[in-house]
RNA sequence: CGGGGCGUAGCGCAGUCCGGUAGCGCAUCUGCUUUGGGAGCAGAGGGUCGUCGGUUCAAAUCCGGCCGCCCCGACCA
């Protein structure tokens, strides 16, 4: 129906492209590999910041800035941070531009003493300021998150999911003892799954990431993993426990309460403009995008229709009349007034950009009392009485949150099957049958064998699994838990 | 880095095989009529055909080099 959009069941990477491109979310930039976030996808991304920063200063954060340039020389100082990131790190050689010998062109001209690198993430520059800011239990615990770019040279990009420069926030504290940073690192793990499920309406696994995906510096890493309608998984976000891994590499120690001298321990936990693709390709379809009401710009669009001059004044005061009382309920909206375009065209491209309730009011409604209410997900449409409609439409947007979010949970629970053998697990993977609940006492090695032999990745060691004694899938050894195999974003 | 595809008007494409005045749809602009699911009619503007070179009377088209982008895979938030 939609025009320009491939169909997702014919080609799902294609429609993900379209879709972006038709939404106007983004666009491909001058720059190999960066994109441009259009109105569309940064109104999403500023309802997300909204949010997210609310939380993290209701758990006790505040904000701060670090440079974007880090000195290379700060990325050798922990040994696994280096090795995770080398490969992917920009680097700033020179300063200044001159005329080359053509004349015609630049050249770069002045050699730096020290090469700096683009941030790939902020853990080096942080904690060298935090030795100079911690020296006693008493400056302890330190929470800060900055709102960033990062960059990270990708040999492959996709629009949102993975680009060399994205957005992002992390958050990087310091705490006096490891049960504190833990606590820490799951609480923040707790705040981005309330997120994702409450607010985008996704439903994730919380777990924890195996030794060979974890985080490079880190002890171990937690994250929500989602799954999109293609059943393949995409990681949302992470929460990592540094341990006193980065306090011994700047060498950050403070005096405890006990008056000894002990390193700092360390959490790092961030989410990305990701979470953008996740939205897209967790709810959206042919039509366009789907955004769940309570990070919708605006969650509803009005659109008056009226053919003669004396009809669009009635129209538009019983319009004026609704967004007094939408205002007053403190629902967001958008008139759509446009003279030039017909209604048919307004409808279509509010289906495309996604607002989650449409509400049509011509001079039929009017004579009858009426407004027509047309749900973004659902294409529910709804007879309204003018009176009460935004009483009504509040509600309308609860109840659209809540279909979303069950819709999805729905489909994750329909493609999560517990496999019990590797044969199994091979054709499960090979049939795309989305998450595979597997016992599992491997090792990276192991793991490594999986991923080549069926391009599946242990996604996440689900938190809240029910214990469950069984053989490992693979290496037949003892295990106590199912964990989560699937294709990955 | 491998595999595939593409580069022609703002966007999407045809034209290339078989060389001969650069086209179509959408969008844009003007006018009139329109407005309840992507409006109609009439008119108008807009292109160094990615780039460099070769062949030819003549190149978007044939030949060669180069550049760029997208999709798929390996790597990864």
């Amino acid at each position: 129906m939609a025009k320009n959009i491939t169909p997702r069941a014919k080609d799902y990477s294609q429609w993900y492209v379209d879709i972006v491109r038709e939404a106007k979310l983004a666009d491909y930039s001058p720059v190999k590999g960066c994109m441009v976030i259009r109105p569309n996808g940064y109104a999403m991304w500023e309802s997300i910041q909204r949010q997210l920063d609310k939380m993290f200063k209701d758990t006790g954060h505040v904000n701060a800035y670090f440079p974007m340039l880090i000195p290379q020389s700060f990325m050798e100082k922990e040994a696994e941070h280096v090795e995770g990131f080398a490969m992917e790190c920009a680097v700033v050689t020179h300063s200044g531009l001159e005329p080359d010998e053509s004349g015609k062109k630049l050249k770069p001209k002045g050699k730096l003493e020290e090469n700096y690198v683009l941030r790939p993430t902020s853990e080096t520059v942080i904690w060298a300021m935090y030795k100079n800011w911690i020296q006693s239990y008493r400056d302890l615990p330190l929470l800060i998150n900055q709102w960033a770019n990062v960059y990270r040279w990708e040999m492959r990009t996709r629009l949102f999911l993975r680009t060399a420069e994205f957005l992002w926030q992390e958050g990087h504290t310091a705490h006096a003892t490891a049960e504190e940073a833990v606590e820490e690192t799951i609480r923040m793990l707790g705040v981005y799954r309330d997120f994702a499920e409450n607010y985008m309406a996704m439903p994730v696994i919380p777990g924890l990431k195996s030794e060979g995906q974890k985080f490079p510096g880190a002890v171990n890493t937690y994250c929500i993993e989602a799954m999109m309608q293609d059943k393949k998984a995409l990681q949302a976000g992470t929460s990592h426990f540094l341990g006193q891994n980065f306090a011994k590499a700047f060498d950050v120690q403070f005096q405890t309460d006990q008056n000894s001298l002990d390193y700092v321990w360390a959490t790092s936990w961030g989410v990305s403009t990701r979470l953008i693709g996740a939205i897209i390709m967790t709810h959206s379809d042919d039509d366009g995008v789907v955004i769940p009401p309570r990070l919708a710009q605006w969650p509803v669009l009005l659109v008056p229709i009226a053919r003669k001059e004396e009809e669009r004044a009635s129209v538009m005061a019983a319009i004026d009349r609704l967004t007094k009382e939408l205002k007053d309920k403190g629902i967001g909206f958008r008139v759509d007034d446009r003279a030039n375009v017909t209604p048919g065209f307004k409808f279509a491209e509010a289906e495309l950009f996604g607002y989650p309730i449409r509400i049509e009011l011509g001079p039929r409604d009017l004579a009858e009392g009426n407004c027509i209410a047309t749900l973004r997900h659902s294409r529910e449409k709804l007879t309204l009485p003018l009176a009460g409609t935004a009483q009504e439409v509040a509600g309308l947007l609860d109840r659209v949150q809540q279909e979303l979010f069950d819709r999805a949970k729905a489909h994750q629970d329909a493609n999560t099957h517990q496999v019990n053998s590797y044969s199994d697990f091979k054709e499960f993977i090979a049939a795309d049958s989305g998450f595979a609940l597997v016992h599992w006492a491997g090792d990276t090695a192991d793991e490594k064998r999986v991923q080549e032999e069926t391009k599946a990745t242990l996604r996440v060691i689900p938190m809240h699994g029910e214990p469950e004694d069984g053989e490992c899938m693979l290496t037949g050894k003892p295990s106590k838990q199912r964990v989560v195999f699937a294709k990955a974003y």
